[in-house]
DNA sequence: AAGCAGATCAACCGCTATCGT
DNA sequence: TACGATAGCGGTTGATCTGCT
């Protein structure tokens, strides 16, 4: 008989997103929650899978995530991370608040894999005492970050206890405090703040008109601060 | 300016894990 | 316990961008 396809073959439409689509997906999810991803597309009016749905809102509208290359500090926690979970995204992710396990994937595999092989390192199999090393490779100007996750000898060594706690459930427990809210009208304070400079899409999305959400979402004053800044 | 190659990253696919009945 | 439905994960693909010739 064999497995469901998680969607409707026909009509249902791939590739990149649209503004439009973007924008029923956020307002379905601020009205209704998250809830059973399968039934999200016919809901909320898209003609994708809800395979497709949870992706799209997990890699890039949730509005806690941060956009951007991975600093130097979240690098070095990948590096080490990596090193102790293996190729476990989405542990790796968890650890990093704002980092989707797909941005720290494509990130591994376009830009630190190849750093360690510079390096001479194999990134599949970085041995302890060069962990250290891979792990703070092209930090000799330190970027000052609070995060330092291999300033002991052994960055293995659960004697770290910035690392140890990193690994820890509790760790993963108080993250979890930071997750994005669900309401409208808490999703408006935190995406403002998080959006903030570093969410080309919002920007975009922006430029559609101030009640593109249909929300209200933003007021003039928000607005006049992301029209100060640097917007391409 | 055009063509090409390499880099990047959003999105898809197929599989596994988990949960409910 | 078995089975089906769903969510989530990791690997891969392909469109787009960027830099070089």
């Amino acid at each position: 008989m064999g497995r469901q396809p998680c969607c409707d073959k026909f009509g249902v439409k791939k590739g990149p997103w649209t503004a439009e689509e973007d924008k029923k997906l956020v307002n379905f999810i601020l009205t209704h929650g998250q809830c059973c991803w399968r039934t999200v597309p016919k809901l909320a009016g898209l003609r994708r899978c809800g395979k497709s749905c949870r992706l799209r809102w997990t890699n890039y509208l949730r509005p806690d995530l941060k956009r951007g290359l991975l600093n130097e500090a979240e690098e070095r926690l990948v590096i080490d991370l990596h090193a102790r979970l293996g190729n476990r995204w989405s542990k790796i992710a968890a650890r990093l608040p704002g980092r989707t396990d797909n941005e720290i994937k494509n990130h591994w595999n376009t830009h630190i894999k190849k750093k360690l092989i510079k390096m001479g390192i194999d990134p599949h199999d970085i041995p302890n005492n060069i962990c250290a090393q891979a792990a703070s490779f092209s930090s000799s100007s330190s970027d000052n970050s609070s995060i330092t996750p291999t300033e002991s000898s052994d960055p293995h060594s659960d004697d770290d206890p910035l690392m140890s706690y990193i690994l820890s459930d509790t760790f993963l427990e108080d993250s979890s405090t930071w997750n994005f809210p669900v309401t409208r009208e808490e999703y408006c304070e935190f995406g403002m703040s998080s959006l903030e400079g570093n969410s080309p899409w919002f920007l975009e999305l922006k430029d559609l008109g101030d009640d593109y959400f249909g929300l209200g979402r933003f007021n003039d004053a928000d607005l006049s601060v992301l029209d100060m800044s640097d917007k391409h």
